[in-house]
DNA sequence: CGTAAAATTATTCAGATGTATAACTACTGG
DNA sequence: CCAGTAGTTATACATCTGAATAATTTTACG
């Protein structure tokens, strides 16, 4: 009887194969159901990895969590970067980028939902929620900022984050009601739904962010 | 060595009592650590009752879950109908109410965060999930249309549906965020930002809704 | 080419979990 | 006051789970 034969992978590519693993299973069967023999199969490999690699299942879970808040993130704060030198344009990507694909996803949401459930009861899982969204926060008033000054609107550090706590909200309950009700209405609407109302929440003329006057839509 | 003396309840009272001490237990260890025999010691009684009254433990979560929704929508509209007459202060009691306590709780977040989480996976989840937003949905755009009309502003059914979504959209966010990171930000702030920015998703005159012409601030 | 170290597998184990069943007891109606 | 019923407890059980350990195989290196 011959053993599985396996293949050696480098310690990051391991890491992230069973982080990816566990995101999977996770979302396809909740924490409860995602358990360490399913997670290991996911990633073909077997569970004694999880120990090796991890030290434990609750470990490997938070450092998955940690892996998807930063995909997130990083998705939308690239799609911002890509758009150098008009500040209008990288906050309307950015904006956008937060409920379209690859970020508008059931099962993106449906992780994201799973894992905020247990940051109230696991400090570590509160550490990093903590970390996570800071970052967006900041992230966001930097793009709001440069807009409403170049829209000659107050920007005073204290109205900036206001406006960004305000916005996240709104980026927030925009992205999860989108990727959970898809079908109820399109999806396409969402990015609209959300420059628009945008727009209106930081004052800007009608249309600032939806027609940005230096670049044409294409 | 004599039995644990206990009580007979109602049906209603046993059922509800079981499905409080499941949402106490889920708060506090997540699905995976709301076992069965926790929350019949949390209920004060043994683990054989939840087969007893629901059948399996599934089953007294799912109803957990339709409970807890229920449970929050209808402090919202209760808070609403308690301003008869003046259209524009029901809806900002409305707003206010998903914003503050008791519905604005640490406990009340996670846990409903955790239930998204089921959603995807659990076709009944998804079904009592479905429901509970469409009759949201419903009661924010019954509350929109009277507004948008006493101000003159467009309210066609279309327009309605899509200022509901978005209000929704913000509202889940904030609700979210504000319970989430206690401490980050003033709470106190959260109604204030919520109807602020409500009024300018309507397109209404500033402070409409902040300070309500008919009805005095106390 | 051979040898040692590290990665991976296979197996084992103690404990927890959901549920089924049987025994008991509080309430109800006569 | 007494019996029957159904609510409730107590116990048993098969299964699963996370983790620990031992055995094996791949890779790196001299």
């Amino acid at each position: 009887m011959s053993r599985k034969a396996f293949q050696r992978l480098s310690l990051d590519d391991r890491r992230r194969s069973l982080m990816e693993a566990t995101l999977v299973c996770v979302a396809q069967f909740g924490l409860h159901g995602a358990t360490v023999r399913r997670i290991a199969e996911e990633a073909d490999v077997t569970a004694g990895l999880v120990r090796h690699y991890f030290g434990s299942k609750d470990e490997m879970i938070r450092n998955a969590y940690a892996y998807l808040v930063g995909q997130l993130t990083a998705r939308a704060s690239d799609s911002a970067r890509r758009t150098e030198g008009d500040t209008d344009l990288q906050l309307r990507q950015f904006l956008r980028a937060n409920v379209t694909m690859p970020n508008l996803s059931e099962q993106k949401v449906s992780l994201w939902a799973t894992f905020i459930g247990r940051v109230r009861y696991d400090p570590q899982f509160a550490e990093i929620h903590r970390e996570g969204y800071r970052e967006f926060l900041n992230l966001l008033e930097a793009l709001v900022e440069p807009v409403l000054m170049a829209h000659k609107r107050p920007h005073s550090a204290a109205i900036c984050k206001r406006h960004a706590i305000a916005l996240n909200g709104l980026i927030d309950g925009l992205w999860m009601e989108g990727s959970l009700n898809a079908g109820l209405y399109s999806q396409a609407l969402l990015p609209d739904i959300l420059v628009e109302a945008s727009e209106r929440l930081l004052g800007l003329p009608p249309g600032s962010l939806s027609k940005p006057q230096t670049t044409q839509e294409q």
